[in-house]
DNA sequence: TTTTTATCATTGATGTATCAATAATTAGTA
DNA sequence: TACTAATTATTGATACATCAATGATAAAAA
């Protein structure tokens, strides 16, 4: 790779923006297509919260990639729609756990996410999906290390 | 790709959004070390201007890929900046042009910013950039069609 | 055990993303 | 030409991202 300027539309940052965004917008109409008020965030957060039941708050913030800022507020919006509870766990922090209503509502969408992922891939062949992921790790790791 | 619920660690939108998130946190900080007083988009926006100069937000908007009401605010803050301006075209719309500052700002980022991508990219192989490049164009049509 | 340090969650401030609605104006049609 | 339809930019509302600062508490060190 030589070091030059490039415009915008030969910049790998802005494809991945382009994509994010189609991505993001694609799964808001499909939820709301499906009649539930969840934003792809709080998706996110239900989901993990759906593999590993009781974490930290701090914990689910750093399995989630949010800023613990962040998931404060998106925590208040999921708890006041009862989909997830906080617990007391010491008197600093809580251990967060999906309600019923919110288990339900996972299982409910799973199926419908699956097809949605594959959908964004559709096209694209195994292995190279599997640079994909191996150059976002990489993009990922060289910035997190600057 | 055969069709099955993944954890988040394993689906693609989950590493970009990682991806992502590290690229701009440490676009942040580089700008803040330079002394700029600028966010990633904001950036975006100005190195679009200054690669065509005057155009019309709507094209801005769409050659960004920015959302029309965010845009609006941002060259709101721009404006107010003095890096750009907004000059009547009809009475619906302006062309939006780089001011003299604007300029000089964007050609001193410039060399920066074209170090700082390469930082990102950093171990990753040429051919390994064109598919990354070219899941991400599927990934973006897929879903923009939807 | 007392003091210092680190951690956890929250809040405030500012900027961006998205959707919906609006005002003004231009373009296309009857 | 008169009318309808489409376009441009803006604003309002809500949610998320980020940084900085805070209060409370737990953990580590003296």
């Amino acid at each position: 790779m030589k070091e030059e300027d490039r415009p915008l539309s030969d910049v790998y940052f802005f494809w991945m923006e382009r994509a994010m965004k189609a991505q993001r917008k694609a799964k808001s109409r499909f939820f709301k297509n499906l009649g539930i008020d969840l934003t792809p965030d709080q998706w996110i957060i239900l989901k993990r919260l759906s593999e590993v039941e009781g974490q930290s708050q701090r914990e689910l913030s750093e399995s989630t990639s949010k800023d613990p800022a962040s998931l404060t507020r998106s925590l208040d919006i999921l708890e006041k729609g009862k989909l997830i509870v906080r617990q007391v766990a010491d008197r600093r922090s809580f251990t967060v756990k999906l309600t019923a209503e919110g288990k339900k509502l996972v299982t409910r969408i799973i199926p419908e996410a699956v097809k949605y992922r594959e959908m964004g891939i559709n096209g694209v062949s195994e292995n190279e999906l599997k640079v994909f992921k191996k150059v976002l790790n990489t993009i990922n790791k060289n910035f997190s290390d600057a």
